[in-house]
DNA sequence: TAGATTGTTAATCGATTAACAATC
DNA sequence: TAGATTGTTAATCGATTAACAATC
């Protein structure tokens, strides 16, 4: 089978959030018609996506919510466990260790790293906070998954060489500086806050300029 | 001219950033071929998208570092001033207020608004915290471009209903919930931390999957 | 000038949507 | 059973890439 599409994988959290929701409210079936007109989506589209993984029978009947959303879950891994550190626990790093639990199931955060010396020592939300020096070592010698990179643009690339070359195997990145791995196998997720604003600015300007 | 597809407007910010950290290095031309090595993109794609944008006279020399910098800037429109409030100033909401200058200019944030009675009438960072009560009042009351919203996923419809009726025209969404604004011409622009750590936790599962 | 590089058009590729036989 | 709904194939649509004349 072809690779599957990074849009496909994109769009399986919205569904799973969608049928959790569904679930939540006590549903119990729904179609592709339904959860698409809430999605806002053409059912086509969701049929499509779900078609990439594994060999359903073929169905005729309406999805059963509980069982779909086990489903989706499992593709995206959601039972699995994964440790993390956190690189710069500055206002946005703390807040994410403390909502971490909220955001996805099954990751353990290990410690965060800061050059601060009147954080080094102290914890956040349980979360031990050590010195940025001891980062690269502390990566080889614990199983780390992710680091999620919370840091001033300033030091980002150089934090991230530490971590690449400390054998890290993904990279979560806040710092709204596009990171270069090399060739290193490491994935890089990003969240851009500055482009998503500058995205939403592009059409509020849009507007603007209409109505003048 | 046809309507500029949303993928060109997504790609301007990443243009943007990187321009701006060669002008800061004082670097002065770049060719599309440099330019796209260091973003590993197709050159094609970085000319086929700024032809989107105005009658370039045809130049057939590397760019203006500091001309095209500006000229995405102008497209985007980072010379315009915009109001914002904050919907739910908990750690993340608060991380953003004091984090807002860092991440794009011209913002001003009118005020944060909030349930719990202890912060109310507090500030953060200069920006006055009301009661959450008042929120559609002064909505309807004050020029207001954009609300942050940062809440729990509970009450977040609600507020964004909220919101749209008071007649706002955009909402920066953190709260991981999928908000329906109905018919109302209400842009809607997504943070999702959640999705977008499933997204990177698929690729992890997968990693995992293949040594297993 | 000659080589390099642009803007733009055409070709390719992939993603979305429509259609429909299978079947609950 | 008949109507509804699926999974899947084919058609459409749009986005990316390649090619190239214009020209710095």
């Amino acid at each position: 089978m072809k690779r599957i599409p990074d849009d496909v994988i994109r769009r399986l959290p919205l569904y799973l959030r969608k049928l959790d929701g569904l679930y939540a409210k006590g549903e119990k079936r729904v179609s592709s018609g339904e959860l698409c007109r809430q999605l806002r989506m053409e059912p086509s589209q969701l049929r499509r996506d779900l078609a990439w993984f594994g060999d359903f029978p073929q169905q005729a009947f309406a999805y059963d919510i509980d069982g779909l959303r086990r489903e989706i879950g499992k593709i995206l891994g959601t039972h699995e466990e994964f440790s993390a550190i956190l690189v710069g626990p500055g206002k946005i790093g703390s807040a994410l260790i403390e909502h971490f639990s909220f955001i996805v199931d099954g990751y353990e955060v290990l410690g965060a790293f800061d050059v601060s010396p009147e954080r080094i020592g102290t914890e956040i939300a349980g979360v031990p906070v050590y010195d940025i020096a001891g980062l690269g070592d502390f990566v080889r010698e614990h199983k780390v998954d992710i680091a999620i990179l919370t840091v001033p643009r300033g030091p980002a690339q150089k934090l991230a060489d530490v971590l690449v070359e400390s054998g890290i195997r993904a990279i979560w990145n806040f710092t709204n500086e596009e990171l270069d791995v090399g060739a290193a196998d490491v994935l890089v997720e990003n969240v851009h806050f500055s482009d998503s604003l500058l995205h939403l600015n592009y059409y509020l300007a849009q507007r603007n300029g209409e109505t003048d």
